[in-house]
DNA sequence: TAGATTGTTAATCGATTAACAATC
DNA sequence: TAGATTGTTAATCGATTAACAATC
């Protein structure tokens, strides 16, 4: 059966939706519509109907949508019912509250090492994670079984880190530097520019004040 | 005259632009042409005309674009050309990874002050950049002039720290924590989910090996 | 002037919304 | 069974791409 492509757009909001389902069952709601989940979500019951079918016909007529059903499913979909193994690569401020994130770790991403060409930090620890010499990155990526790379070093360094991770059959990277960064094919990039977030809003703010 | 609504999509694309004519004016280039850009950012000609025809014509027929010029320009429509005083809401890893982060000053966003509510915290400082009682917050709000508060503190302490910044008439919230803050209209929030970001990459590599 | 490349209109494509038959 | 609400098809809307006349 030929799977069609599901898009960029449809993928973003199921995190989203997943929140909302958490946030529910914490609440203990057992079940919900799309219109009321829409109310609260701010988007139409038809997207969310819709994004759902994308994967399956998770609700059922007349009752609508059992939320742990589709809290579980939903993880199934983006992958959280697998472990994933991560290396944080720069052990700077922005590296080290990745590392104390403890929320990551709950949906199942572990953060097993970070790495520093900084020799004060070597051998430091960061909670239970130990900061190493990101010249045994190579080495711990042989022989350690590692899904993702976060990079959190300036922008001057993510080329030769990039190669590395590259040379070692990483599957996926999440960039935090400011740049657009370009693997070879199959290997996952995610880029967060955080200077590109604020300048939204920057523009945003900016916008508000020549309109009103 | 009527000015239509700039798309969301559209936005998201400026920082981009701005971030790559950055790299050509550091790398000396003077002048551009949309199909040379195109192919260096992997978008359309036709797009990158588009999306600036939405601000103005800042091109030349027949020579393409003034690098420079076009630069100072996005920044215009991004409001870079305005300073933008902020102050950060949470003092841990990730308030002080954002309070070291010297991109965003170089851009105009100078960082004021930052906030807790962990007395151990109260009078430190990250860099420059004094960490205070978050029950001062009100009072520093009202004797400055802030634009953006930025929150990086736990979810469950979002909303009382929201009500302050809402009373005081803050004008733009950049917000960390996994919540989606609704704010009276009027009020910018642009938040950032490392975690959905996460789960999105996720996604991507299990669909990955799914499909192969 | 001839060549290049924009600015802009028109065509296409894809995503969102509406509508409703299927069904619990 | 009647009512509710999904799953899904069709209609609409908006964003992207193509094409080309305008013009430097």
């Amino acid at each position: 059966m030929e799977q069609h492509e599901i898009s960029k757009a449809v993928i973003r909001r199921l995190p989203r939706y997943y929140r909302y389902l958490g946030d529910l069952m914490d609440a203990g709601v057992e079940r919900i519509s799309s219109a009321e989940l829409s109310a609260k979500m701010n988007v139409t019951a038809s997207q969310i109907r819709q994004d759902l079918n994308n994967f399956g016909g998770f609700g059922q007529q007349g009752y609508g949508y059992n939320v742990k059903y589709l809290y579980n499913e939903i993880a199934k979909i983006l992958g959280l019912d697998n472990v994933h193994n991560l290396v944080i690569i720069g052990a700077g401020k922005l590296g080290q509250a990745i590392a104390n994130y403890s929320s990551f770790e709950k949906r199942g991403f572990i953060i097993k090492a970070m790495f520093d060409n900084n020799k004060d930090y070597f051998g430091r620890k960061v909670g239970d994670i130990e900061i190493m010499n990101v010249d045994e990155l190579s080495d711990y990526l042989s022989n350690n079984n590692i899904d993702i790379a976060a990079i959190t070093v300036p922008k001057e360094a993510v080329n030769p880190i990039a190669d590395i991770l590259v040379k070692c059959g990483i599957k996926a990277v999440w960039n935090f530097a400011p740049v657009d960064l370009e693997l070879p094919k199959g290997i996952i990039v995610e880029n967060v520019h955080l200077l590109d977030s604020l300048m939204q809003l920057s523009y945003n703010l900016t916008e508000y004040e020549h309109t009103r």
